[in-house]
DNA sequence: TTGTACGCGTTATCAT
DNA sequence: ATGATAACGCGTACAA
């Protein structure tokens, strides 16, 4: 094939096809004021030669890297438990940033180190946008890179001055429909096991079922779990001692109501007719609990297409959506 | 800080400085032939100026990008099932990699389009090396890269002649702790739900199941699934249908154990006093059937560790290991 | 429509 | 130990 050394270059496929390196260039990158002739000619040696072109080279004179960043920033552990919340963020990124031909650099940044990694990484310019895939809105480092001019998005609503875009869920509307679902099934003593409190889907979900009491004869009763089957566990015993009499819960994740529905066989309730169970999330689980959980459906990978799409408009220097929140559905199974 | 338009350059940090270019960049990458007091003052420039090297210069010249990239080669739907292979490959390789200070670009290549595009950036040298978390050996991409000269490693063992360096589990020692324990316990009748025998894991699995039986009075009795919880289920019917007076079963993953498990319970087969049951993989949710699923473990995250510890021998010009063979572990819960 | 020439920011070679 | 200077491969004004 190439007789020279190491992969050809620009200048060498011009050699072959007797023009110059920028018209070889302009056929590279379509430009339209090519003659079909010199296009042909162009794009034979180019397959002839195997030529590729060198991104580095590239990036450093057009001062793009055609890369996005996905930051994961949770703990190791929890990032990749099975609630497929991460996963399917990627897949939704993934998705996304291919048809735009560009690459996804993923970025877990549990740690602080790597945290300050992922920031060095981001000012460097080494990527044309950050995507937060965070749960704690309270991070700084968005609002950090945004304000270098880099574009950012995130995943959730940012607790405080929201000065980045985000892409979410209506929370409030799917545990709406939750607890309202619950009410017209006769329930009267609808409990909630909430999330941690220091996360945005942990609040809006308590805030939520809150809301749709308000205006109905049950009480408030809350147990707060963080979002693992443990936590969901200890809070349904919790839930259970303070009030034996309740008939209903609100449970603000799957993976938390799996724990619940555990604690209930081992209690003797049964579900729905002793006690009726709604979650949140409705991950693939949800369908095999025993009975299957009915749930509170929210779009993640449509979540993660919005991301991308968004850093792509704001790195292509057009303006982005502040906010874009994404609709949830209540599914109906059996265990309410 | 800095007035001049953009990011500051080793050029504006050597002028600041009071030396030149090339001591800067002696300074950037740590050589030791710098005089402690022009370090000093290099140092305080990078500082006042905020200078961060530019990835795409250095990348021209030095021929490396320090980044890899992981292809994760399935089709969507499967790639983020729940029963966590890929997340946590992910992890394995993602903390590897930080350690190494590169970066992780993530390729899912589940149609043959993005196929295409990931032999394009890897032939293209975009990436210093490629590991592919496939669990289909028969790929042909590997090796094709690997021919380039491109470093490579795959998780699973190749299917026919393995040219690529790979990292796998002891299936069949995992396999034959299983079926023994089952023997152990006075089961006779012991059947297997095997995984698709197109995939390696699917293949050996099913060989080991039927060495261990081989000196047993127990006689093989077969379905075969695709790793799926319906698949699972779906197969647990079919072998109580032709062997209603089976007493255990081994089965080739988690989620179709976990399938099974529901079929046994509506066939009103208690376990593990009817039917005992072993799983494989050891995924969370292992610990939360009912009952709580005996299983092998299989170190998943270690298997990315693996990969990308010897991806970064190979791109470093070091020889890796033709093959690492993880092992596998018995884990003893209720189902059996 | 096509070619010329310069610059992008860094590393590496060779003097000094 | 330090400093010039030549690549590295490409895009793009500008000129023709």
């Amino acid at each position: 094939m190439n007789a020279s050394r190491g992969r050809p270059t620009l200048e060498q496929v011009a050699a072959r096809a007797g023009v110059s390196r920028a018209t070889v260039s302009r056929v590279v990158n379509g430009s339209t004021s090519v003659a079909e002739s010199i296009r042909e000619a162009v794009n034979r040696a180019i397959g002839e030669l195997g030529y590729v072109p060198n991104l580095a080279a590239r990036s450093l004179v057009t001062q793009r890297t055609d890369s996005i960043a996905l930051v994961l920033p949770e703990a190791a552990t929890r990032v990749f438990s099975d609630d497929q919340f991460f996963p399917s963020v990627i897949r939704g990124v993934s998705q996304e940033l291919e048809a735009a031909d560009k690459q996804l650099v993923l970025m877990l940044a549990g740690s602080p180190a790597s945290h300050d990694r992922v920031e060095r990484y981001a000012a460097a310019r080494h990527v044309d946008g950050v995507l937060f895939a965070s749960m704690h809105g309270s991070d700084p480092l968005p609002g950090k890179l945004a304000r270098m001019g880099i574009p950012v998005v995130c995943s959730g609503r940012p607790l405080g001055p929201a000065t980045v875009p985000y892409v979410d869920v209506d929370h409030i509307g799917g545990v709406t429909a939750a607890v309202h679902h619950l009410l017209a099934l006769g329930r009267t003593r609808i409990a909630t096991i909430a999330g941690p409190q220091d996360m945005v889907a942990g609040i809006d979900r308590l805030t939520g079922y809150r809301g749709a009491l308000k205006d109905s004869p049950s009480r408030s009763i809350v147990a707060v779990g963080d979002f693992t089957r443990e936590s969901g566990a200890v809070a349904m015993r919790q839930l259970l001692d303070d009030d034996p009499a309740l008939d209903a819960v609100f449970v603000a994740s799957d993976l938390m109501a799996h724990g619940a529905l555990g604690t209930l066989r081992e209690a003797g309730r049964r579900v729905p007719e002793d006690v009726a169970v709604v979650g949140f999330d409705d991950i693939e689980l949800a369908r095999y609990t025993d009975p299957p959980l009915t749930t509170v459906r929210q779009p993640i990978v449509d979540i993660g297409r919005e991301m991308a799409r968004q850093v792509l408009r704001l790195a292509a220097g057009l303006p982005a959506e502040p906010a874009i929140v994404l609709p949830t559905e209540l599914v109906v199974r059996q265990s309410a």
